[in-house]
DNA sequence: ATGAAAGCGCTAACAC
DNA sequence: GTGTTAGCGCTTTCAT
């Protein structure tokens, strides 16, 4: 690997000047940079980011820690959010904790030791990054759609209260009065939140809650499927489910097609988020879109902001919550007057 | 942030001591190395990964490039890919290329400017990483899922020529003797490989192929959806449709929808991959599932092998091809012996 | 078993 | 405008 030195050496020059004359520096004559280009292209000089990163104190790179990279609705925000750094010049190091604390802290301390200038993180415990406050060295984080509950750090979330509560809110006006809702594990802030925005329908459209539940689990397909199994079972059975998350959409429509169910005829269905294939399930999926890519964006940018913002003050941590928008489309109808179906035995969903 | 020096100076021992003490090397007596831990957690002291790696020459970083993180296709190996080289201590940065050749080689240069240890890519240029084999610090790389046509890398691919073949036989077996393929653009070596495939079958089966064509475009959703209606403008109408991507199957899929068609009953479809939602489009989609998943794998374990490996003498590439397997599920079926079906006009898939 | 010293490739303060 | 110098935090000879 030819370094400043060979360049140097080459042109009978210093390593300083050539640096300011590749850096793009003043004080360095027109014919001198001409002479260390040409002599940098000859010796397919190329930086040592390590090398500028030891001793600039500043690695030109952020952490992106998210639960799972198969989820759109983590990659959806990770492929904007990695585009956005990348044009300004940061590199993005992706570390996966599938929602488990461990593996979390491990990223987390393995993104401390490669002096990440900041990280974006998808919190799976009370404690958010802790560990980053705690350490020596402090580096910006800005959490993503989850909120540790801590309070320590920016947050970009969604308002997935208000769209629990707009969806809800859909299925009630329709004439659904027992609904069943399908959740992960009640410990994530962004389940409470929908849970929450589900109450709020029944409240404030005056419809009481008692024959409608919420079962909670993982957000998983095996969840939504097995979820399912055990809302059909109920009696009187519900006449509409909500489905909180892809994970649990894909779970439960699989439950409807290998009991031969139709939806809506026999039960209505409203997911959240918006993966592509929502359009094509049969039929089309009623849901709430998150706005995924503004939230890696605007996480992008703040972390940025955070990063390049002189260390100077305290700074208080900003909370933006973005709103996502009701998509109608076919999988939400009335409820039948009479619900008679008798519920199939045994389903066996993996097809 | 703590340092050695700050162990050093706080014992009373020397940075080197200090430093194999921490890196559980020989040489160090029992006691010393006791308290020289136990200031390290006083102190809270961490690794600095830079300086090490700019000491050691190698920064127990791989590099992975890829088109496009939303793909399940991609996703599914990378997600593999990061644990097995999570687990050897390895961490993993992503570059995302979006098939672009000029972003691509960006991602690449970034990577080597990183000293990543090695590298597996994705390739979209004829040429693949010879920017990677032109620079003076030789890093090895694998290619993964398609090959660039210099040959000088290993790779790691599935056998998509055989899985194209495989399913087009499917086709014909049924009965089908007019089938269109959608595929993306000629110059990646998987389409190439997808097209022989279908050749192949119609040989093999002793089946002319002048009434099937096959329609190049993009990957993309748009284009499975402009395709379709190309196709079904065709006389006579092609009773069969393979489309060889899980964005083309999304776009295809979604005409039918807007078209108020029926799957299989007025034309068979056949995808290709598996991504969790095949399972439940109506119907379930037959498919040729491809073992992204091992592919990963194995493309992690050669890379690895590949840096450990005595950099001694010249190694001679290895193409590994796995096997994917057919699934049979319930969007294809017998063609109907007649079809008078007339086509809509002006079909809005964008629902 | 421990210490001293050199140096990875780069930048930045300072001198000239 | 250019050179000299110091040093980022670490590993690794080589002495002792």
């Amino acid at each position: 690997m030819a370094t400043l030195r060979d360049i140097a050496a080459e042109l009978g020059l210093a390593v300083s000047t050539v640096s300011r004359a590749l850096s793009g520096q003043a004080n360095v004559e027109a014919a001198t940079r001409a002479r260390v280009l040409a002599a940098a292209e000859r010796l397919r000089y190329r930086p040592n980011a390590l090398a500028r990163a030891l001793r600039r104190n500043q690695t030109q790179t952020v952490g992106l820690v998210i639960p799972d990279i198969l989820n759109d609705f983590y990659a959806s925000a990770a492929a904007v959010l990695q585009r956005v750094l990348e044009q300004q010049g940061y590199r993005t190091v992706l570390a996966l904790n599938n929602d488990n604390p461990e593996t979390d802290a491990k990223c987390l301390a393995g993104l401390l030791e490669q002096h990440v200038d900041g990280i974006v993180h998808v919190p799976c415990t009370k404690d958010g990054a802790r560990v980053v406050r705690d350490a020596t060295h402090q580096i910006p984080v800005i959490e993503m759609n989850r909120r540790s509950s801590n309070g320590e750090f920016d947050a970009v979330l969604s308002d997935e209260r208000e769209g629990s509560r707009i969806l809800t809110q859909h299925l009630l006006q329709l004439g659904h009065r027992r609904i069943a809702m399908i959740v992960g594990p009640e410990m994530y802030s962004t389940t409470r939140d929908r849970v929450d925005g589900f109450n709020d329908a029944f409240r404030e459209e005056r419809v009481s809650r008692d024959d409608s539940s919420v079962f909670f689990g993982t957000y998983s397909r095996t969840w939504g499927k097995t979820a399912m199994e055990q809302v059909m079972r109920r009696t009187p059975r519900p006449t509409a489910v909500y489905a909180s998350s892809s994970q649990l959409v894909l779970g439960a429509m699989a439950y409807f097609a290998a009991a031969g169910m139709h939806v809506p005829a026999d039960c209505s269905v409203v997911g959240l988020g918006n993966p592509d294939w929502y359009q094509i399930t049969h039929p089309p999926l009623t849901t709430y879109a998150i706005p995924l890519r503004e939230m890696g964006m605007i996480a992008a940018q703040l972390l940025l902001a955070r990063i390049t913002e002189l260390r100077s003050d305290v700074v208080v941590p900003t909370v933006t919550r973005l709103s996502g928008h009701l998509i109608i489309r076919a999988s939400a109808a009335q409820p039948p007057s009479v619900s008679a179906m008798p519920i199939p035995e045994d389903i066996d969903v993996n097809t």
